[in-house]
DNA sequence: AGCGTTCTGTACCGGCCGGAACTTAATCGC
DNA sequence: GCGATTAAGTTCCGGCCGGTACAGAACGCT
């Protein structure tokens, strides 16, 4: 009921997504958001609150888009399949022809000023789940024997979270994706099996 | 000749940096900056000219002071020992007791809006500098048989800058120094020799 | 002493920040 | 047709942003 919406929700998320991926959350002022999702600040304070909400929107929205690749890389048969879907994964997301270089969820927050902690500390937990999602895929690898039982999953976990953060700063350093899957085929060559 | 300055220089860059440091090119705001160096606005635009030359000043100061281990690490004999003085540097760089976590260079200005588009194109060629001078090393080493002729020494010195990245980004995601240590062991399993 | 030079503190600039009040417009059930 | 409801556009807010004009204070020089 009531006046119906005139623009479209989702290519409005879709479109502060990529401006806050281009120039963080404390570097796109509501102007630069607005203007690319094409609606008033009025608008957007209706449909997404603010700009902290808005923010953890468009973080929803990457991690089941463009961030997909860390979830979808768990079901891979093998750890050691799960490692590399994740690596060229994180290669392909911080050089999608269309996006920004690197990864929002990296880029996004590192360093803020006070009153962008929220933003910060959302993007810390974001990445912590991720690994702690990967090192309990590789804690059951060891159980299924898939992995050695002297491996570490913890370990190995914050081994390729690290690596695919580095991908990310190298993507927003310039490197094209080629570059990436020869850096994640040598960060596999530590691979135990 | 004319009024002595009232304060250090040295002294005032060193707290411009950790302020950078903390919250980033963006984050920092002048108010921030000169509360912290101990002097008003207006001596800080007569000694350095605007933000961005502080900036530009600060990064140098890390460069020579937090960061030498990048430099330093290049003297090493062997090109297992640089590049694993490299990873030890950065692991305990970006975990300094009384610093901020992470490494400002990388979270200095990964993203951000257009007007600090200066800031980031300086972060960039600083990070990519560093890779230059760690692959100029490892050509050497091969060129001294040092490492296998085989060896390729861009790949080995871009993923060792990805590994350094990465520790970087968990540094700035709360992991202590023996975590980040454990992770540069486990990158140095990939070394040729 | 007097002067040029350089630093310091205050007060201020236009502009943009994130956010909200208020009016107008479009759609419902009745 | 008629409220009730919800969205849209306009206008404005206080506050902080980076940066500066100006006047006074502390020196070296002659």
């Amino acid at each position: 009921m009531g006046r119906p919406r005139e623009f479209d929700l989702d290519e409005a998320l879709e479109s502060a997504m990529q401006v806050f991926w281009a120039r963080g959350y404390e570097g796109a002022s509501l102007t630069d958001l607005t203007g690319a999702m094409g609606i008033t600040k009025t608008s957007m304070y209706a449909a997404f609150g603010n700009k902290e909400q808005l923010f953890r929107k468009a973080v929803e929205r990457y991690g089941e888009g463009p961030a997909s690749y860390a979830t979808s890389a768990l079901a891979e048969p093998t750890a050691r399949a799960v490692a590399e879907a994740f690596l060229r994964g994180s290669a392909r997301t911080t050089t999608l022809p269309g996006s920004p270089s690197g990864c929002l969820t990296v880029q996004g927050a590192l360093a803020t000023s006070a009153g962008s902690r929220p933003a910060h500390d959302m993007l810390v937990c974001w990445r912590n789940d991720v690994g702690v999602r990967l090192e309990e895929r590789f804690q059951r690898a060891v159980a299924d024997g898939d992995l050695p039982p002297d491996a570490d999953p913890r370990r190995l976990a914050r081994y390729i979270m690290t690596v695919g953060f580095g991908i990310a700063v190298q993507a927003a350093n310039g490197l094209d994706r080629d570059d990436l899957d020869d850096i994640a085929d040598t960060a596999m060559r530590t691979w135990p099996l």
